[in-house]
DNA sequence: TCGCTTGTACGATGTTTATCGAACTATGGC
DNA sequence: GCCATAGTTCGATAAACATCGTACAAGCGA
């Protein structure tokens, strides 16, 4: 648990950021980073289970788009912004504005 | 075989747009479009099965992303570029850029 | 009409995925 | 050390998906 390990931004793969945004309860969580600048797991469960929440996470976390750092006992989620947009430039702020 | 149908422009979702780009095959075919325009099924398979591309032509279709014309015998597909430029503005040229 | 070509429809198979409960780990406060 | 809290990991289940062979439909030319 304690360091999470995030790929490179040059190993993220165009597919996998795709996959990852192809689900609506991630694109939430991605909307809602996006809007908050951070916040933790559990703040953004929809009455969701912390396993599937957990789950979506790391889908989006090995994909490249959310950083994630351990702040006590919580978790704090935050968008790769300028990391994303130096590898996949204008791509994200046009994910942004598409999810509204 | 002989109409297909499109979604809407303003029907696609996000989600099906990203899961459309979530597979290899699908982005080089979306990658082969956008450079030559235009192109038939048959022309843009890797040594595919025809059965395997159709579906993959499919998905791209429900998802909005590509237009299907039959000529002929054979069929034209197209990006859905202005409309898409209309519906999510800025997304698909910077998702073109990203795969390059 | 017959044959050829292009792509779709259907069905089967194996893989990936989402969902969630239960057990576990890590951290902080007492 | 003990307990509560925040997330992860594991395991099971059901749904979605990619792949491909076969059969089928539609158009064109001879």
């Amino acid at each position: 648990m304690r360091a999470y390990k995030h790929p490179a931004i040059e190993d993220v793969r165009p597919e996998d950021f795709f996959h990852a945004l192809s689900d609506p309860v991630r694109l939430a969580i991605v909307r809602q980073l996006a809007r908050e600048g951070e916040a933790s797991c559990a703040a953004l469960d929809g009455g969701r289970p912390k396993s599937s929440m957990s789950h979506h996470f790391r889908v989006l976390r090995e994909a490249g788009l959310v950083q994630t750092r351990p702040a006590g006992v919580t978790h704090m989620n935050t968008l790769r912004r300028d990391e994303l947009d130096r590898r996949f430039p204008g791509l994200l702020d046009a994910v942004l504005a598409a999810i509204g």
